[in-house]
DNA sequence: TATGAATGAGCTTTCATTCAT
DNA sequence: TATGAATGAAAGCTCATTCAT
């Protein structure tokens, strides 16, 4: 692995586990065994770091979705919708990825990394916003744009109390309860 | 206003607004006209401040929320629920409360903070748990524990959107279709 | 006991077990259950607390010797020697006065600490300095100033590294073989 | 000279004049012409840099010692006692020594620095022990570990007053009483 | 590319001291 | 006499960043 990527590593690591501001680039090297030059050849500064590191994240997380993705072509509206949300909760319960969700959460709601990131975060918005767009506009009942906000909203409020009380949330039962819930929203019958 | 009482309120300003990493003990005492002695006489630390500070921010949001809840007694439990609900989307269109919405999921997703605030955040969302399961009880179609929990993450998260993306925001619209979604899961007709 | 008292009295262990430096006067406080204002109100400030402390000690150590001294009245000088030197060295084996042997080295050797209480730690050796040369001057073979020097230095010396090392000691031997060196440097037999 | 050396030598002078808690890193900075981060670059912290200064200067103390220590060689051992004792006074007597051998007293009877110090002190004063008693065991009236200790004692006791009270005292004649009452307790003749 | 010594501003915290009550 | 809130200078230490090598 590159010494780039190595930094970016330790970098995610750091940031998620102990926060941005609570990061120095010292710690960073410690861990990624690099010299504090490294970093700054290859990385501007401390922001532009936490870009990359944010960027990088998007890619690996594209990538997962991308492999899903195709199985979902041809299927009707209403198929493919609960087919995203059973993927979505099904990376939400993945142990691995509970890191980068706090991390998330952490970026998006600290006025100073929510500023560094404001165009990278607005343009992840707007994507997640046409995935689900581009479903629910083929299902009449459905209100296009506010159920797109409704659930995207939602999800990460489930997602941000889940990793945050791990064991003891009935994320299984919620994620039943909740597509059901839109299904009647939007005039289908209740699944099982 | 004693002096305690305006560092308080001087950091409840300026973390929400930049981060409790982010501001210094300098600022607050610049912002609050007090010495940093004052600071240190008062509170032992800067973490013992934050904790001061979110119990204060508890109090305030506890006396706003005694005024209204007498008003539900002896209501139905649907009823209630829908009050409270209708209640809750209230306050979160309140601008004003924007910054402490902002500033408690600041709290809550940067690691240092919640580490510090652990045991009041846990008791707060018992708070918040119980309530919603005093009403849910009373509903045989519902999952009173699952239920609350699905509730609570679902408001924090469109509150967490919301405040984040204000203007463009369709509050109302998702407030309807929010309430609606939980009358029909738990059998009952929608509204309007 | 006074409120005056129970300051110095907590300034005396305080300061024993911390250093002077380190001792700040709201620990005092807290140990004397007194109030800040208390003890500026008794004691100009710091450095004149200190002195008290000094003066407080010494007048102790007076009572102690004071109580003794009297038996040697119309000995010959040279049992009054040996005499004086066994009650040295028993007090020197006393635990409870270990630590305000330790803080005297500590306020010796500490350069701030010294020039606070200059004149009281000249006095203090100059009575020492007589006590001896007014027993030695009655020996014909001492040579009373130097003797005297050289019997305070070495007790000091001894005083120093006994109540460092405590347990290993071996203090009992030390005082014969001392007491021993002088009698044979003086013409005279060893004991036992 | 390295900076690290720089702020080694600026250390010793000013902890030795001022003390080690009246010295603030701020002023080795200053004296040693080199900024805030610089000290905190090569010593971990202030007590670090106090244990490099006292490493360092043991190790200016040993070479000193290496210079003369080998002429005793072969000698009987009474004549190296003899030897060591006027060597230690000669050293004592040079008055660029006296600075270091108050800031030793300082370091052992301040209750931090001792702490701080602990091991370094023990292994130091085992040094000492050691080279009295590889002499002392060759003489049958001798008691090695008592005598050992004593003398270490003795000569620090000797050394403690003469570098505070200086001018006025009687070191060249002391030296002879001392060696001398070692000559006697040992069962030899004084000398001249 | 990469190193790590060096900088200096800024941080949290401590503390002797003052003063209105 | 006694209290304790308030002050502000100064402490130890951290850290992003620079730069000669």
């Amino acid at each position: 692995m590159s010494k780039k990527n190595q930094i970016i590593q330790s970098a995610i690591e750091l940031f998620a586990t102990h926060g941005y501001e609570n990061t120095s680039i010292s710690s960073i090297c410690t861990h990624a065994e690099v010299s504090k030059g490294a970093v700054f050849h290859h990385f501007s500064n401390k922001d532009e770091l936490l870009r990359a590191v944010f960027i990088h994240m998007a890619e690996v997380i594209n990538e997962v979705e991308n492999d899903i993705a195709p199985q979902n072509e041809g299927l009707p509206a209403l198929e493919r919708l609960v087919n995203l949300l059973e993927q979505i909760f099904l990376t939400m319960a993945m142990t691995e990825r509970h890191l980068s969700y706090q991390f998330e959460f952490q970026l998006l709601s600290q006025p100073t990394t929510r500023a560094i990131l404001k165009d990278l975060i607005d343009d992840r918005y707007q994507k997640m916003l046409d995935q689900f767009q581009s479903i629910l506009q083929e299902i009449p009942t459905a209100n296009g744009v506010v159920d797109s906000h409704m659930l995207i909203a939602e999800i990460d409020g489930i997602a941000l109390n889940y990793v945050f009380y791990k064991n003891d949330y009935p994320i299984e039962t919620i994620k039943n309860r909740f597509i059901n819930k839109y299904l009647l929203l939007l005039g289908f019958e209740k699944r099982k």
